[in-house]
DNA sequence: CATGAATGAGTATTCATTCAT
DNA sequence: TATGAATGAATACTCATTCAT
């Protein structure tokens, strides 16, 4: 009994050994990507900056597709989880996006995301992954257009605009080149980017009464 | 006289074919690079779709970067001379940015510029070009930034935002991810878009006066 | 310990694989870079005639150009620790001299050496090394120099003949189409044809006394 | 028959300068050869420093390899004419040997012919044409072999040593390193040269007469 | 004849993936 | 289980040669 104590320990150590490298083979695996695009990325050099061997990172992702699609999806999660936290139901329409907005802007995750799926590298990779998974990218798009629904029945929003048209400029505003340009490049504060963005785009929905 | 004169049609014959021929390189570049990305579009499958050997397309472009390039430029040349065409100097700002909106979605133009700029290998590659070329795209984004000013200055734009963020938000009208999701996607009327898109951005960005 | 032991043994064991691989491919890329010139050898000829893969080639050297250079070296190496052994500072001038001229002929060095040094690719290849290295060729070129000075002192050797053409006189007594018309077309005996080189160079330089 | 007169003149015309135009390459690929080796030497290089279409250079010569031939057997041809001109049946032995050793060192034949020559491309190119033609290297192989003969018949040179090895020596002296090294490098006046060779030489072949 | 556009074989190098140790 | 050596497919670019004009 001990004896599987000590094992069902050992093995939960090494579980956690593993799942621990795991975390920094995608950590290496992000860092590498956005600095260099997925063509550039090479197994070797994330396999490198982690400190284990090539064959290390396949023990953990069957190949390097599977590799960054797992970043992807590691990414992805953390924002859903971001916005799952910030968000509660009693909040109007207008503020649920507010917030969505706001965690989209929040973390390191809008640059990573948008760079990562901007390519026509990852569109490939993830339009063969969509036949056989849900599609988180899909997922958040159909809650925004809920919350838009929503903000449309309480008379809040534009219901001229189609709502597929708003989501989608919803997502543009996440551009990953206004980022680039006016906060890396022009060094525009990002919550002060946020505002205006916001500004213009709740101005660009709302319901004009006369 | 007869001879020059032969020899002078020879010359617009061989000239023009040889144009012709450049055209069909280009043409045939910028579908394979839309499909497949900057890395995956190779020389030889270039020419065969143009039905050349690998040879004649270094005759053309010395390289591949160059001729990523000027598919680049030729798109490019032909949007800008669009917009250009449509513009007159006595329309209102507003209208004249919603001319350029609509030249924007009105050829393949942005797809495939904006595809090809999307995808890091092409930034890269653009970055390099920028040190010795002047720059279209900032060029046109000048363009933009006086009209939103002209409009600011007439009272018709939201002076609260500054044009910087207003330029960002009108090139992120572009999204080509929009684009596919509702036009290829949902098959939304291209022109239908275009009317949503500035009933939103055009919302967001006049001047409230109350 | 006897984990260790083992590991080390791995280690002695792989490292020596490595090795005697890298001998082997030194050995073919020699082979052929004699049979061949330098643009018409082939990395994958190369590995070919090692019986390994073409990218092996690249763990080993990482450009066509380094090992070629490798090739050379290596050959260079054992042709100056063959003079060194055979050496003896004790020995006049002269007698050093010969023995030099005769290790020159003992080995393959020279029909290799000097294949690879006359041609022009060769040539530009090691102009460009000699920048940042040290160059094995003039180093020899030196010692032989202070040996004829030493002999030139003593009285042996001719000093009206300046040192450097007497040099120079030494190295063309190693001719490659000497040998391969001589030794490999006539069947002339290596010995013999040394003896009669060294003949005619020490009667050629030696201080005619009145 | 004016006509025909005419009509040859024409024809004389324009052999004359087909036969200049072949001149020209000629001179333009020795030029190139000498500058960048077999291999480097472009077809496109050469037809642009004659001024003519890359087709042209194939109307007067089949194939590079030919190309390259005519130009050594040209050089060749100017060199042995030179020595034919300088020599004369009443010299004595050594003094022939020492007018061919003069004519070699006195054009630019030597530089050129040797740098061709040692090339392993230009080895391979002239060994397959040993088949066909006669070989005129050899042929001066043999010239300088029977003038060895009648100077030893004379008891002016070693009989001990083989003549093939006096040939072969007399041949490395134009060992185009030394050239190198000597003129080119340390700028050595070229008859200074000729006289210390001659001088090694001759003592290193003369009969010593006890 | 002269041209030069077109051809396509030839080659160095990279890197995802495998597998023996 | 971890390793990293070995693999070999993939690809940009060059240049001798041909041939339609």
């Amino acid at each position: 009994m001990e004896q599987a104590s000590t094992s069902e320990q050992a093995q939960t150590l090494k579980e956690k050994q593993r799942q621990e490298r795991e975390r920094l083979i995608l950590a290496a695996a992000e860092e590498v990507l956005y600095e260099k695009g997925y063509h550039d990325t090479s197994i070797d050099e994330i396999a490198a900056r982690v400190g284990v061997a090539k064959g290390t990172v396949y023990l953990h992702f069957p190949s390097k597709e599977e590799l960054v699609f797992a970043v992807f999806l590691h990414n992805f999660d953390a924002f859903v989880r971001a916005i799952d936290e910030a968000l509660s139901e009693a909040m109007p329409p207008r503020q649920q996006l507010e917030t969505i907005l706001t965690c989209m802007y929040g973390g390191f995750y809008i640059k990573q995301i948008q760079l990562l799926y901007n390519s026509v590298d990852m569109k490939r990779l993830f339009e063969v992954r969509r036949e056989q998974e849900p599609r988180p990218w899909e997922q958040l798009a159909a809650r925004i257009a809920s919350i838009l629904e929503a903000g449309k029945a309480r008379g809040d929003f534009d219901s001229v605009t189609p709502t597929s048209v708003q989501v989608a400029t919803f997502f543009s505003l996440l551009s990953p080149r206004s980022y680039e340009r006016l906060v890396l490049g022009e060094h525009m504060d990002v919550q002060e980017l946020v505002q205006h963005l916001k500004h213009i785009y709740f101005n660009g929905i709302i319901a004009h009464k006369e």
